[in-house]
DNA sequence: GCCGGATACTTGAAGCTTCAACCAACATGA
DNA sequence: TCATGTTGGTTGAAGCTTCAAGTATCCGGC
């Protein structure tokens, strides 16, 4: 790595306008979780996944391949939530080594609590601020960015 | 907010390719910084910052906006670089409760160490990635929606 | 059956970020 | 000029993330 090849301002400047925007949003987004309803944004998005799962139950592994946590992110997360009654551990039936995470009544309440606001801010920080067209040039990239970054971690 | 107006599908789809790749990434090279050079993305953002500063100096305000660092965030953050060497703090000639960040040779070495990995990184992750079509594309809705948000957060 | 290695997850410590409280210097107006 | 409020920045504690190390279970070959 003798020889760099630098970025060209072009390119410069699309990766620091993308970087700016998707850090500002993530700040905004979870200063209001905080600020409304208590929880951080991996909470959020833990609960979002527990729900859209078969009985609000998932092994820890898939529940943090999903969210791109690591083990133990997923695992202090969890960890946290129980104490909150947000979400229940047991032992995962057909393998011994195994964990699943149960959402309770009372994690699905603060889900509920919880999504109008989070809802309302990524529509007024994000959606309602592109076209259409926008919305769909940007699922494009985004999709096919992620499919390529993706793939390329399976293989390794 | 009894009346939620929810996402579309698309407009969901399109919000979770967006925060899915730009948390990808920036977990990339995060990951890459500290393994490399022993560094955290907001060090090394702050290193460019100064960097990029008339005389390698900036008063921590301006610093924490052109970052958008919260002020203790910032605060920390050069604390825990001045201990490596990397920055030194003097106070404001103009305005007594100021202080002054100070880019050091240390601080400009570590730079120059850390930046063809992470230009590297960034080039292998995102703009490898995209066709000259998609950057254009992607910065100019970046650019726009910075720019849409800035604005509002002024206005407030 | 059982031994070695892989897998699934947890734990504790260290570093970073955030929040609230704080201090010192500046600015304003009486 | 001095009291009051504002601004610029720091500090310590609490929470979150990461890293390295550890425990328990599973699997594959002998």
């Amino acid at each position: 790595m003798t020889d760099v090849l630098w970025l060209s301002d072009e390119e410069l400047a699309t990766w620091r306008a993308f970087h700016a925007v998707s850090r500002f949003i993530d700040g905004a987004l979870d200063r209001q979780l905080t600020k409304d309803s208590g929880m951080s944004h991996a909470h959020y998005a833990t609960l979002v996944a527990l729900s859209e799962a078969e009985e609000g139950t998932a092994r820890m592994g898939d529940l943090a391949d999903f969210l791109q946590f690591s083990p133990s992110r997923m695992s202090h997360a969890v960890a946290r939530m129980e104490r909150d009654g947000w979400v229940e551990r047991r032992r995962c039936p057909t393998d011994g080594r195994g964990q699943e995470a149960v959402l309770t009544d009372t994690g699905r309440a603060a889900l509920e609590q919880a999504a109008p606001g989070h809802v309302h801010e990524v529509r007024r920080l994000f959606v309602d601020r592109l076209s259409r067209e926008q919305q769909a040039q940007l699922r494009s990239i985004a999709e096919v960015l992620m499919d390529s970054l993706e793939e390329e971690t399976r293989r390794v």
